[in-house]
DNA sequence: TCCAAAAAGTGAGTCCCGTCACAGACAAAA
DNA sequence: TTTTGTCTGTGACGGGACTCACTTTTTGGA
């Protein structure tokens, strides 16, 4: 586990605090632990603590009352998460999952909220941010409307690729870190119905797949099938 | 109309700015009118412009290339739009289109920004405000996900009658403002399908129809056709 | 008041996809 | 190796909702 003031100072949601704010800040902080599939925030709680990703990975889910889940976003360290529930006082709108072990800086509602009236530069890059989630559910709300779990997937696979494939000879290729139920939650569909949604894709010849490696052979086969 | 800066004086966006940076701010101002179903923002647009909603009323709309849409929000006077495009400088990601007679005031982009770094607490504000889209987002993507069309049309209904719905001895009544292909957009799908699920909870006696007058007889009956 | 055009309701048919049930495949533990 | 449990693939089935075609109602202009 790393000091808290070494965790703050690399995340860039706070690089313009001076080394005195920086300080006094971490004094108020305090660094969690969770195990894979530990809940961090429960949808429904009440919001008083804002968290910054050390290391690890979370998922940020939607869920019904059967258990049924929709992922709609996946952090990696240095990114934060639990703020919109301090900067408006209502209850929290989605839960959050580490799906990794994961170590994440905790700062309770007051200590958070004064750096962000002193610091202006930080409220323009929560803006930045929450715009860029505001986009990214926009575009949740037109997969879901407009296309079927084929295209939905085909959105789902071309995101992954943009962030983690490598260009080879016959393709983009990359690999899935998530189970194919994992998966599904993130298309919106069910596992079966997203096992049989590959094998069209690949049977299209606008993938191929062995095991968790993927490799996109047909690009903008992939991208017209989103519409 | 009106001018630019009795309008802006009006919005509570702007509330913390001096009277001179009013002046010189409205001095950069626009005013526009729209028709009834005239485009204001298209998608895809570059962003270089804010506006603020002085009178009438717009839908914030998702569309496919085949003209269906998705209406993700609508609002009324002294709201604003069009802030995403120009904080992030990311092309637009939804279109906005006046439902009936409309004037905006237009800021350009640096004269919006340029008030945006001196006033940190209208960085708050529009936090806040994106907050709250965020967080109404979420709900749409739950609905969609989760819920069949009765049970979003039964979230609509309710949201519907929060926002201007007179408690009766028999219910809640309100007037539906919109067609009912825009009530479908609003929902989420087919004007047919609506008709259908309208009847389905008419059936039920969760509500009563007369033209565009609604009456909800059964509050926690519709609220459990939610989940 | 009448008529044309738009909006709303209805019926039939189709299909996507969710559900259920079960069979392999794979990994970790004994 | 065997065992056990989890993950994944496959088949059959049913239902919700979309589409298309048509009728009925409403609207608003002449």
């Amino acid at each position: 586990m790393i000091a808290t003031n070494e965790a703050l100072k690399k995340v860039p949601l706070f690089s313009n605090l001076s080394a005195s704010e920086l300080e006094s800040l971490s004094k108020e902080a305090s660094i969690r632990e969770y195990e894979k599939n530990e809940t961090i925030i429960h949808k429904q709680d009440e919001g008083d603590s804002f968290f910054s990703l050390v290391s690890g990975r979370v998922k940020v889910v939607l869920t019904d009352d059967e258990g049924k889940e929709f992922i709609v976003g996946i952090l990696q360290p240095l990114e934060f998460f639990g703020e919109m529930a301090l900067l408006d006082g209502e209850p929290r709108s989605a839960s959050v999952v580490a799906i990794e072990k994961t170590e994440v800086i905790v700062l309770k509602r007051e200590d958070f909220l004064r750096q962000f009236t002193t610091n202006p530069e930080m409220a323009k890059k929560v803006i930045a941010v929450l715009g860029k989630r505001l986009r990214h559910a926009n575009e949740h709300i037109e997969s879901l409307v407009f296309l079927d779990v084929c295209g939905r997937l085909a959105r789902v696979l071309l995101d992954l690729a943009a962030e983690t494939g490598k260009e080879m000879d016959d393709g983009i290729e990359f690999t899935v870190s998530h189970s194919r139920t994992e998966l599904a939650n993130l298309v919106g569909t069910t596992r079966e119905t997203l096992t049989r949604a590959l094998k069209t894709l690949e049977t299209m010849s606008y993938i191929r797949i062995r095991k968790n490696t993927f490799v996109i052979t047909n690009t903008t086969g992939l991208k017209n099938r989103m519409y």
